[in-house]
DNA sequence: GTGCTGCGTCGAACGGTGTTCGTTGTCGAA
DNA sequence: TTCGACAACGAACACCGTTCGACGCAGCAC
């Protein structure tokens, strides 16, 4: 039968679904873009399996489970992140502070990662290239094995949880109108405490609530790991 | 009408509930008790409701939503450490060591507590008195006012990740001879690497899996951010 | 060519979650 | 005695992660 110029009633294959085969790439891609967009919470297994056109039961064919999905979410962006290579023992802390920045920059880059990582120890390929970075730095800068091991732990656990917190703070998509106007409030309450039993928070209130926005805070969390690795290692 | 001797076919009072009104306290209280007996995940406000032998609703009088029943929770947390009082700038490291691990021990005498501490501000009375106490220790210490801030915002982040993280990992409460299978599983997973790609995670597997059970990685990481400050501080 | 078998697909359902709505019952003030 | 305010709460809404079981198709053995 050769084909008819009109529509048929019924196809002869109805709507034959050309759609290629789900796999586990198509899967992280498709979560990766939400996440980026909308946030760690609007990831679920149903709206990725709705983003893709099928049901959620399908994904679990390539994909154990959420908390996977999570990891190689969280690998994703690792494999983003260029990190100072080879460790140079003149520049290790310049060095480990440009690493620092660089997770932060890449967590930041996909809100909601963060999340994802947090208090799970990532184990795909590209943070485990990530581990093997830090602890060359680490080693460059003369500490013992067991010292760079606990730092290596230390490390990530400081800048996720920083990522996390201002992910966490602007789950909704925060202007920088509202920012302000958050960091008001809480300089306001600091204020209005009673002087007599928080005498401290209420005299530093404004310097408790600066540096939300910018990078100054974090800075100085890098600044003190650093320092206190150095100091460590020269004991 | 006189009191019948037969049970009255609708009693005058249905069963007037004996039972005291609901307040927030008898509400903080029994999810208190889930959360210590059963880790975070299993205060909902379904089963705290159950628990008072009430329904979900009714909570809602009481308090704005979980998250606030979250903070509220943390504050009792807060309530129960006994941080060094009064600064000493003699021996303000010392103190602060102490702090964190006051704070470290009250949060894991709550499983779960730091899992609802974590990404959000504490603002209830008693976590602000902690966070009176360390701008004391730290002043005490010669930082400055800004740098205090940020630590005192640096410090019960890194405790609060710790102590996530080790409820997180033993979410349903593991046995030391689990921790020590999963400890040898990650071991064996980091030296069977392949050495050429990762030479450093190889040579150190023992190092990145030891300290998982006991208080050195901790003490290791207190070191680090109190070495730190004082770097700082003295510049 | 035929039949079988294994596997990816996926609709439906299970048992949970936080939260809201609208009714009910009680109690204190007028 | 009436009224109004409000805590209590059953039922429902819109979600969540995960599992079950039917279905259809590809590749292989015969």
């Amino acid at each position: 039968m050769s084909q008819s110029p009109w529509q048929p009633i019924s196809p002869a294959k109805p709507a034959r679904p050309p759609k290629e085969p789900l796999n586990r790439e198509r899967i992280v891609d498709a979560a990766l873009r939400m996440m980026v967009k909308q946030g760690y919470e609007a990831v679920s297994m149903r709206k990725v399996a709705q983003e893709l056109q099928t049901g959620p039961a399908s994904l679990y064919a390539h994909v154990a489970n959420k908390k996977e999905l999570d990891q190689l979410l969280v690998d994703r962006a690792a494999e983003t992140m260029n990190l100072p290579w080879p460790p140079d023992p003149e520049r290790w802390q310049e060095q480990l502070k440009d690493a620092m920045r660089e997770m932060l920059r890449a967590m930041r880059a996909m809100p909601g990662v963060a999340r994802a990582a947090i208090g799970e120890v990532p184990l795909g390929e590209a943070a485990m290239r990530s581990t093997e970075c830090l602890l060359g730095i680490l080693k460059a800068g003369g500490l013992s094995d067991q010292a760079a091991a606990w730092a290596v732990d230390l490390i990530p656990l400081y800048v996720t949880a920083v990522a996390f917190e201002e992910t966490v703070q602007g789950a909704a998509e925060w202007s920088p109108e509202d920012v302000e106007r958050f960091v008001g409030e809480l300089r306001t309450f600091f204020t209005s405490l009673p002087a007599d039993r928080f005498p401290l928070t209420v005299a530093l209130a404004g310097a408790l609530t600066s540096g939300a926005d910018g990078d100054e805070r974090f800075e100085f969390g890098i600044a003190v790991i650093t320092a206190g690795l150095a100091a460590l290692a020269s004991k």
